[in-house]
DNA sequence: TTTAGCACTCATCGTTCCGGAGTGCTAAAG
DNA sequence: CTTTAGCACTCCGGAACGATGAGTGCTAAA
């Protein structure tokens, strides 16, 4: 079952030009740019082979050969060259990440976009947490006898904080109780904990202090939720509509839509640095004839970024790859040395 | 100049029929649409006639008739009936504004698509602050000696905070100096004028304690400038793919980078409750042949937002105006329930 | 095993050729 | 003066056709 050389070389060639064409590649274009010499007969018999063991396919009989997944994945794992960025594109990226830091999101969507337009493809971007968070700290400023602001460190040392509207006139002093509570029983404990938390010490304060405190653990929780949110973005659908096949504007329309809509089915990556799922290997439906390239980049804090390209199965692997991993550096390099102290927070 | 009557209902089916079918319209099919009973022929004249004053266009001689931005806008002014929402409708738009409130701009999304998925054309939303935004209260809370927590109360009733590391140690006593400082001298003032009062005191007291100062106004302001920027956000572009006068992939493909990538300059509305920009009334190159429509509707605080749709000239005004009016009326009663306590806050 | 040769297939593209929808004009009728 | 029937004319869109050419598979010779 092995590929002759001659075999994987002629596999090369067409992935690549296919690639680059987008058209059917016949044998004597092969030919031409196969360094080995041999007649345009040969190629025809090698690709008959090839076609048959599954790596090719045939748009109609009298049409050149195109890759099929499976020699798309034959060539991602043994034919690809491992391409380095040139100097150009080295400088193209890491001017593209001179992002201004403001909030999280809107630093992602500007990665997104700029990668985008650095690959011609659409991408998408998300970050996942390692660990759970959970809330290290409380404060609780008083404002006046109906309202107070609450200020919650997190485990990931963001702060968050926001003006409380309290169900009930509060005495100056019972602030500092408040506090007391919050930080001796609702501190570095996980989400669930928490409202657990809050009912077994329901019986064991007076109903007023309880009413007070439910209303700010209560927040905890929905900044703790609203924080854990997996939150996507996507960039850069546009692109598609430069690719000849999604010239049709209902395949434009039916992936773009998907991108809009269905972010969350979108492919991740557990582990490793990069995964490329080529065509069919996608679980969705939607993605059945797209491919996917995701990498990952560390954010610093407990939190793992992570970034993916979609393109078509003609996508150009080697250089969407090497310039997807450079972009990923970029970012993990980027977040290095703007996350540890200074950073935005939320809420 | 005036339109004689039946010019007017002459129009009125053209830009009707036209909207519907998204064909030029003919004289015959007018006939058979009209009440009054004229012949085909009697229409074609006065189909001559509008062509003639400019309300009417003819793609190529022997075709029906499609109007032109002139006859789009006197149908908007003139002849259009004000629709009323039906309870379908209605119930719909009601439904769609059940977004979980979280912060200000995955709000902004969501409404953005749903109102998209309410009138099939892309939108989008932004926000305008009708005064400028000044910090009305800080607050520093001790974390250890290198660092504190920074938080401030906005004029608008949110709250922002972030974990400020310091540059130099700090004693513990230093800080309620500090933040008397900063109360006495940063609140309630414009972003400008807090960097024209940092100088002015930099003389006055210890330069250590202006180091730590001017930090905390360095974040002030930063957060100031952050707020005050006018974020903008596009939903639903993919629906332009459905629309026959986008199956064209290049033109399609203007446009939707146009709403990805020029967002800023897409219309805004300065007062008036909703504006309809049809074809070339827009001034942006890439919108001439759309129309926009732009409603705005209050947040609270001292916001007003925005919600526009981008759609073909041969948009459907009448349901889209009456919807997109319904929305906006939806977002001011949500934001009137929601904001005035309880809403989250940043950094 | 390779290759030259050849007949064959089939998508693509330009041409041509209707059919039909729609027009403008004319002339008669109201 | 306005409306309408009638008619010749225009022109788009689709079907039909054929030529072109890229590409194939097969055969037979090298």
């Amino acid at each position: 079952m092995e590929l002759t050389e001659r075999k994987r070389q002629i596999l090369k060639v067409v992935v690549e030009d296919h690639i680059r064409t987008a058209e059917p590649v016949g044998s004597k274009t092969i030919a031409a740019e196969m360094t080995g010499k041999v007649s345009s007969a040969t190629i025809r018999n090698e690709l008959a082979d090839l076609t048959e063991m599954g790596y090719l396919e045939q748009p109609h009989t009298s049409a050149g050969r195109v890759p099929s997944p499976k020699g798309y994945r034959f060539y991602v794992n043994e034919l690809m060259e491992r391409q380095s960025l040139s100097e150009d594109e080295t400088e193209r990226i890491n001017e593209s990440l001179q992002l201004r830091g403001g909030e999280m999101d809107r630093m992602m969507t500007q990665a997104g976009k700029a990668l985008s337009s650095i690959v011609n493809y659409p991408t998408y971007m998300t970050t996942t947490r390692k660990r759970k968070l959970t809330v290290r700290r409380f404060d609780l400023l008083p404002v006046d006898g109906g309202s107070c602001i609450v200020v919650m460190m997190m485990s990931s040392n963001r702060v968050k904080s926001q003006l409380l509207q309290l169900q009930l006139q509060v005495e100056q002093d019972q602030l500092p109780a408040l506090v007391n509570l919050l930080n001796t029983h609702f501190v570095n404990i996980s989400l669930d904990d928490m409202n657990q938390r809050l009912m077994s010490v329901a019986d064991q304060i007076p109903p007023q202090l309880f009413l007070l405190l439910s209303q700010a653990v209560n927040y905890a929780v929905e900044a703790l939720e609203e924080a854990d949110k997996r939150e996507i973005v996507t960039a850069g659908a546009s692109q598609l509509l430069k690719l000849p096949e999604f010239r049709d504007a209902d395949k434009a329309h039916d992936l773009m839509s998907f991108l809009a809509d269905s972010k969350e089915s979108l492919p991740v990556l557990d582990d490793g640095p990069m995964k490329i799922l080529i065509g069919p290997e996608n679980v969705d439906e939607a993605l059945k004839d797209t491919s996917v390239i995701i990498a990952s980049y560390d954010i610093g804090d407990d939190m793992r970024g992570l970034i993916g390209v979609v393109g078509p199965t003609r996508m150009d692997y080697a250089t969407v790859a090497a310039r997807l991993s450079g972009f990923a550096e970029g970012l993990t390099r980027m977040f290095g040395k703007n996350l540890p102290p200074k950073e935005d927070t939320q809420s």
